[in-house]
This record gives structure tokens, sequence and C-alpha cells, in this order.
DNA sequence: AACTATACTGAGGACGTCTCAGCTTGGATG
DNA sequence: CATCCAAGCTGAGACGTCCTCAGTATAGTT
């Protein structure tokens, strides 16, 4: 789906409509938590105790619904970056940040595939908090160049990419072994300016 | 599948059955290509001329058909490794076969992940080739840390990783826009060894 | 109480995975 | 060359999932 109106669930009119709204959200919640992005919508429904039409009704794509689901949390990480941004030092406000948009991407598998594909393509539900994000991501990373913490030829997206990477690997490994910290501390070092000697 | 032998597709004994079994290596390698690695099977027999009973005789789990599609190019880059392991510069060696691998573990979307699993997992077709891959690329590592290119206190898992995340952004970017260079050249300067003022 | 926009239901078509009972045949054997 | 059988092939069918839509129910308004 490249082209057309990102459908964003909006909150039904009428109470019977909310009622079986918030209960879809609430299943689709655990189901992907507990089986990913591609946890079975049928069975979310029945979760709901509903019927698969009114799952269809709401939510009339899966990344519709994911979208609904990870809205909040996503909306949390932007509006802690606009509160980073007037941080004294803006390279721990950068790396803190970064940390917390891992977990965020990682809130269960599949979902930071999902992000990174909206996140260049409009079409799509999560674009506009994507989009969002872009943005705090950006300044954060502005202000850590413009104090010469970081290396003035990274750009936004190439931070992403790193992002997307260690929530990656992060979902990718079992529960016991979180590569991601590590992974973000590697990244944290390539991205550093340093004094280049040739 | 965290259990149970591997299935290593063994070429069949009758004639009959290595044609079939070389046609359904083909059309799954033109349909992976095409469509990452959760193309129908059902296609792929058909593509191949052959029943799907046929495609499932040879292949029981589609892990085992990904592992068929891909050991040649894999048993190329454990190859690559011990050739580069004789060379004089041992981080530029790290680096040529780290792109190389990136190269290889984005074939077709999809492939990274299975990789990244079948790592950990011994019950897993793709498992004695990854294992093989580990040993080549903590030779290298080795090496380049040895010389004092790279920093001590890296490990081959963390490698991986950042191999991993590497070749997962590029799976995930639009044809036109292949982050992964740039995401390696930085996750390099993440690893070199370098002079701490602290 | 009547009305209607909003919402719900669930059968059904399309497609995918995977199995298995029955059929076919390559190639070995005398 | 005729026989034989293990290896191989077939495709219907059970099952799960996605998604649609014609028919039905009801919340909220008048």
């Amino acid at each position: 789906m490249t082209t057309g109106t990102p459908h964003i669930a909006q909150r039904p009119r009428r109470a019977d409509g909310r009622r079986n709204y918030d209960a879809i959200l609430a299943a689709a919640r655990k189901a992907f938590e507990a089986d990913g992005s591609e946890a079975s919508l049928e069975n979310i429904a029945a979760q709901a105790g509903v019927a698969i039409g009114t799952l269809y009704r709401h939510f009339p794509t899966r990344a519709s619904l994911v979208e609904a689901a990870t809205r909040d949390g996503l909306a949390d990480l932007v509006a802690h970056a606009e509160r980073l941004a007037s941080c004294p030092d803006p390279l721990r406000a950068l790396s803190e940040w970064m940390e917390q948009a891992v977990r965020h991407f990682s809130t269960f598998r599949g979902l930071v595939g999902i992000l990174a594909q909206s996140m260049y393509d409009e079409g799509t539900p999560s674009h506009a908090m994507c989009s969002a994000m872009h943005h705090g991501g950006a300044d954060l990373l502005r202000a850590a160049q413009a104090a010469g913490r970081v290396r003035a030829d990274l750009t936004a997206d190439e931070l992403f990419d790193l992002l997307s990477g260690a929530a990656w690997v992060r979902e990718q490994s079992l529960p016991d072994r979180d590569g991601s910290p590590r992974f973000l501390r590697l990244a944290l070092e390539g991205i550093t300016a340093r004094d280049r000697e040739s």
C-alpha cells in the first residue's frame, strides 16, 4: 500500500461501538505482546468477545490496529523528546532518548518493521507518528551536533537506521540475551565527534 | 522448533528425484527473491512443475528450503573468511568481510531473521552454516584485535548483532535507498580501537 | 413509539499450510 | 528382458487465516 488515505481509527460515536473498540484494542495489545504483530485477528476478535466483522469495522487493516495499539506509547516518546530538548547536556539527552526509542520500537515482535516502513511511506497509518518521532529525534541530534558532541555529517535518517537496527536486534534476542544496550553503546561510539588524526 | 534434528535436505537417490529437487530449488530462489522468505510454497511447487507433496517430500519445512537455497552463498562467505584470514591488514580484512556478510544476509527479505534465529538455535537447518560463519567472523575479529585495530572488548556475538542490524536495515530499505553501507561505516567507527582520554 | 444512522453478526470465498493413502516408476536383480 | 519394490509423485482434503458483505440489531434522537 503506497497510496491512499491512511486509516487512523477514530473513536466511534455510539456507546456500544466505543466499548467494543476499547475491548478490541485491549485484546490486540495482549495478543501482539504474546504473538507479535502477526497475531491472529480472528483470535483477537474472539478475545474481545466480538465478531470478526466488528474488528474490521473499527480497524480495516492490520496496520491500523497496530497504529492504534502503539499510538500512546509513541506519543510519550515524542513528548519526551520535547522535554529533553532543553537539557543542558545534549549528548546525554540524545543518548537517553535513543534508549527509550529502542525500547518503544521493540514493544512487540514485528513492530519495528512496521515503523520502518511507515517512516517513509505516507500512505500508512503510523506515518504521522513516525514523522513526529523523526522531528523529535532530529532536533535532539541537531542540538548535539551544534554542541560539537556528535559528528556533523550524521543525518536523522541514519540515526533512525541505527535505532531501528538496535530495536530489531532486541526483538530478535531471546528474553535472556538482549543485545541492544551494547549495540547502542557501540553506535554511540560511532557517532560521537572525535579528533581525527588524518 | 527448539529441539529435534535439523533437516538438511540431501540430494535424492533417483534421477527424477534429483530433477525435481533442483527444479524446486531454482523456483524457490526466484520466489524468495521476489516475495521474501514467506513466498507461497504452493506457488513454488507450481513454478517447479511439481505437486505440493513433492516439495514437502524434499523440504519438510520452510526453513529447510531456505537453508538449501542459501547454502552455497553462505559457504562462499565462509570460504572468503578463510582466505582473508591471511591478509596483512586485518582491519581491512574484517571490514571487507563484513560488507560481504551484510550482502549475503540480505539476499532476500526475511533471510536475516532466519539466520539470526539459527545462530543460537541448534535445532535449525541453517545452524551449521551459521556456526561456520560465526567461527569465520570470530577469527577475523580476533586477528584485528590482536593487531590492536579493534577494541578488545568486542565479542563475536556483538559483531554479529551489528552485521544483522545492518543487513536488516538493508532489507527494509527501498531499492533506491540502501542504508547499510553507511550503517556499517558507523559501526566500524564504533568498534575500532582509539586512544581513550578518560 | 417510531425512526434511522450506526454498529454487529457470522457464513462463505479465497488462499495458505501440511498430511497421507494410493499410484507411478527408476533402476537393480536374476 | 521381465520382474520387483523402494523411492518418488500426486492431489484431495482438513484446517487456519484473511477479509467481505448481506442481513439483522440497537443506541440515541425526534
